[in-house]
DNA sequence: GTACTTTATGAGGCTACCTCACTATCCATG
DNA sequence: CATGGATAGTGAGGTAGCCTCATAAAGTAC
């Protein structure tokens, strides 16, 4: 009786993500005990070199405050190690320690193997259709980030009176 | 010196889950108060009407535990109540109150409109095409399911060599 | 050299999850 | 009926991942 709740290609994504997120959070678990999060650091730490906590922190798009945390977990476990910024003393660089290096190659062996498995059943030319449309809704996404007032971005219909709560 | 670190499909869908979950999360908090969790269940009660709390927390994918929670919140805002079940004593029932519907129907108008950006740009065929292969891979996120071991769920194929560091 | 900004972090909080233990039921089956 | 094994919900307590606010130290600008 509620067909269009929602877009259902929306509902869909939100699912995919849903499960995506949990599946791939055990596997690194799994195979690395690493969560999503953590891993995203050493991964960019090992594709940027040594970095600052803030740039890590604005490129995995949390507060320096929770990459503060993060990294004081991966340090904990001898993965990354802060070092002294050469100019800059009040920064600091997180680098990846070999352990970081061996525990990053083998999670994500794994990732992709296990993760890959979701898409073996597409044909190449649906996975370049898949992987283009998925770059468009993110670009999207980035692009209409701005305004999130009680209006919407780009003003939808004035159905939005009555929403009768505090 | 970027291969295929995880397959790209793969870390796009993540970039994309990520980014989407934000902003779902912000517009039902701007607009009517609501988390996506919370909103999800009121979603799903009015699509089921009155529910056991632990069918609720099966559909959504987490523990009773979890549940009753999410619940505790929902009907200290008034927005559900518990109903005693007619025939299982053990079991309550979840119901909406109106101003639970009313609430679910202000989030979903402005979900659907805010969120609809997002694949406006899109043709109806590209949508289409794009639901469909949400689908599949939603399928085939739940198919392969079971097994994490170290090896993959069935022999990773060539696609895991090289992933070119260490 | 005074004032503004930025880097990282301490303190404290919230959401969304989980496991384990426990009670009250339900359901069989002897 | 009793009695033992599931199942429904919840109390207690914990973790991960976020946040804001306040603060110290260091850069930057005028």
């Amino acid at each position: 009786m509620k067909p269009q709740t929602g877009d259902e290609i929306i509902d869909t994504l939100l699912a995919v993500s849903h499960r995506l997120r949990h599946r791939v959070n055990d596997t690194l678990q799994v195979t690395a005990g690493l969560t999503l999060s953590r891993f995203k650091v050493l991964q960019l730490v090992e594709r940027r070199g040594p970095s600052r906590l803030r740039d890590i922190a604005d490129a995995t798009d949390v507060t320096a405050r929770t990459m503060t945390e993060t990294v004081d977990w991966l340090e904990g476990e001898g993965l990354v190690i802060r070092t002294a910024h050469p100019t800059d003393r009040r920064a600091l660089l997180v680098a990846l320690t070999d352990a970081g290096r061996a525990r990053l190659t083998a999670a994500d062996r794994h990732r992709t193997a296990e993760v890959g498995a979701m898409t073996r059943h597409l044909s190449a030319a649906q996975r370049e259709e898949f992987l283009q449309l998925l770059r468009s809704v993110l670009d999207a996404i980035e692009g209409t980030a701005a305004d999130i007032g009680p209006d919407g971005p780009d003003g939808p219909p004035e159905t939005v009176a009555g929403n009768g709560c505090s």
